[in-house]
DNA sequence: CCTTGACCCTATAGTTGCTACAGGCCCCAT
DNA sequence: ATGGGGCCTGTAGCAACTATAGGGTCAAGG
């Protein structure tokens, strides 16, 4: 093949360790390679391809499971586009539910910071602030 | 003591699972407390409030390792204050940072949604949008 | 031609922050 | 004295990798 690519250079053009790759496979997200006759493993452009996708779904916050579902779909490419656009309004919810939460701990930090007054450990607002909430506030 | 709490006792009290509570104290979190003849964990006040503390820092999102840290500080009273308000700001950018990231996932899964008509696999731009990046971005 | 060193192989253990058993004690009320 | 809670230790498991040990392979330089 034109285009035969070692595990290295397979992880260098995606971004990914050499071993994560190698994990990949074991748990069955990444198809198992030709190998040389040195025993290396040996990829092709499907491979470049799939890793692409997978790296980048993982960058964009997919799970595995999740993962596994879209490339479930992919490979069936007569399925309907409906179950993708689930998983991924699924995920857009979570998404949001997350932005919201670090929202509300961002507020919650910057006051924190706020009332440090740098004075001593002893006075310091931040651990006051985290210490124990009056007793009925939580 | 007057206030001897059973592990049961401060974990209910301050929303943590009774396991946690011994993961905490093998980790070294939780300093290891008396024993009762019958060799039960034997909590007092102390414990309490510094359970309190780590729950609460948890759930600010703070890791086990700058926990520690914060423990260390918060241990040597005439210490400044300058380093925990650096624990904490150092803490706030990675949030910030988070907040930013999930934002364009956001945007991206919102788009792809959008894009996404109702045919079949093989014109889903869900597939299409995480698949590999164009050439230059490689 | 042979050695050196970068790469690759498998297998296994470690990471973070818990959670969940399994197989036993202990304690208190009935 | 017995039943059921709660407690004890120790170990294994979860995600999603990461790192190590102990080797094999390959291409280039001397």
């Amino acid at each position: 093949m034109a285009d035969a690519l070692s595990i290295g250079t397979l992880a260098k053009a995606t971004g990914t360790k050499v071993e994560t790759v190698r994990w990949y496979e074991r748990v069955g997200l990444l198809p198992a390679p030709a190998r040389t006759r040195g025993n290396y493993r040996s990829y092709g452009r499907a491979h470049l391809d799939r890793l692409s996708f997978i790296r980048r779904a993982r960058d964009l916050g997919f799970t595995l499971a999740q993962l596994r579902g879209l490339l479930l779909l992919a490979d069936q490419r007569d399925r309907s586009c409906e179950e993708v656009d689930a998983i991924a309004r699924t995920h857009l919810g979570e998404v949001e539910r997350k932005i919201a939460d670090l929202q509300a701990l961002r507020r919650e930090l910057a006051d924190i910071i706020d009332r440090c007054g740098h004075g001593t450990v002893a006075d310091c607002r931040i651990i006051e602030a985290l210490s124990p909430p009056p007793a009925g506030a939580r």
